[in-house]
DNA sequence: TTATATATTGTATGAAATACATGAAGTTGA
DNA sequence: TCAACTTCATGTATTTCATACAATATATAA
């Protein structure tokens, strides 16, 4: 590689995305990561991220990153914040192993992180670049790449934030049938806390947007709970009304 | 410029930060716009902003660009969303004007927009790339360059949002001493509607961070009204208990 | 039949948002 | 000086929303 082309990339960062793809496992809130493979001896895990291609706009690049990882289409991915300290790149283990699998050589990435709430799958696709894929307990992390620990503790503060303005999330997060004991431990994962069973009862038929089925849950040994279900069209006559305001 | 160097720089796109700059004129809701100097014969408006700094971050870069378009210093801002679609940089004119700008052979541009309300003032800095900047409201904007359109109406959405989490924005904007009707009238425009003047009054007292002063207004042909001042201890210590939460 | 596990439901209380009108204090000008 | 005018300052009733709290219903298991 030459003296010129060093220069010219040192100059101009590159402009990656990054997705923080959150769900629930096992009653623990936990981010798909994706594990280095060991090649070039340098160990550890990361977000999925890619730098961005040409002809692709940022929401592309993340809906392209979360179907190389996960599988998954149609999820909405939210752009929540980006992150360009040039000190995101200073640890030298960490740069080594992206020159390696990128083939560039990398000065500074400015990135824009994405976060989705998903349905979690035990078959991740995988990648070239990765071994394979984990759902990892956000309270459990080891120290990552870069500064992608912060990058996922932003991504939390903002899906809690982002919860109660477009609740939509949750249900593309949670299986088209659903109970509200489901439903219930689902909000109480994302904001940490436990809630009233009476009143997220009464909460959740304030929305408008969640109807019951006729089906109820089998092969439990008590008495079996109703499933509901997300009703799209009645979301979407409720807040497009919300922000006409 | 030789075929490798432009090569490059459309794989790799610049990273610019620009910042849409709020304040309220004459009751109305304005942002600063840079008008284009006239030399190479395209005329308009646009944010103003600007590529990265090698050594600076994104918050850096934001504060930067505040200070050389308005002098003002310290004004918190608040990074709100990136624009990255290759379309940004599609319109003929607008491109050729930021070329002969910045010397440089512009592809692509990913930018990190940031917002901040602040006091308007008659004085702002030049530049050398503008001829002067213009407080504008945001309801009569004329084409902008680039998305510069949009990135306002995305920011006009997103201090409405921010104004519940963080009030103190408002207070950046206000002179340290201010009457009631002063506060209301700033948050009817950012609301843009009416709020009703005794449950204002109420609202305010329940902040718990505003404290009225011995002062009141002179020279009015009128009955004078009390001033009031922001309390940043007392907002501190409410802010911090929120947020231990 | 009894034990047990979870589902389902209502009421009382306090806090916050809203709707709404009048007297007070100053200036102006007849 | 007093009447007209302008803006300031303030309280109460109503509704809505958040919270705290416990008993009965329904299914399986032993």
């Amino acid at each position: 590689m030459e003296t010129q082309d060093i220069h010219v990339e040192i100059l101009y960062p590159h402009v990656s995305v990054d997705c923080v793809l959150l769900s629930v496992v096992e009653d623990k809130l936990c981010v798909l990561l994706a594990e280095l493979t060991r090649e070039n001896d340098v160990k550890g895990f990361k977000l999925p991220g890619s730098l961005i291609y040409e002809t692709e706009n940022l929401d592309q690049a993340a809906s392209r990153i979360l179907k190389e990882s996960t599988g998954l289409t149609r999820i909405p991915l939210k752009q929540f914040q980006s992150f360009g300290d040039p000190a995101r790149t200073t640890n030298k283990d960490d740069v080594h192993w992206l020159e390696n699998a990128s083939k560039l050589k990398v000065g500074r990435i400015v990135t824009v992180a994405y976060l989705a709430l998903c349905k979690a799958r035990k078959r991740t696709n995988t990648n070239e670049r990765y071994n394979t894929a984990h759902w990892i307990p956000v309270d459990e992390l080891p120290r990552l790449l870069f500064d992608h620990n912060d990058i996922i503790k932003a991504a939390v503060q903002a899906v809690r934030r982002w919860v109660d303005v477009e609740p939509k999330i949750v249900f593309d997060y949670l299986p088209s049938k659903f109970t509200v004991t489901e439903l219930r431990r689902t909000y109480e994962i994302i904001y940490d806390k436990k809630l009233d069973v009476r009143n997220f009862h009464k909460k959740m038929n304030s929305f408008g947007y969640i109807v019951p089925t006729n089906e109820m849950e089998e092969g439990v040994p008590h008495r079996s709970a109703r499933f509901y279900r997300f009703d799209p069209a009645k979301y979407k006559k409720i807040y497009s009304k919300l922000s006409n305001n």
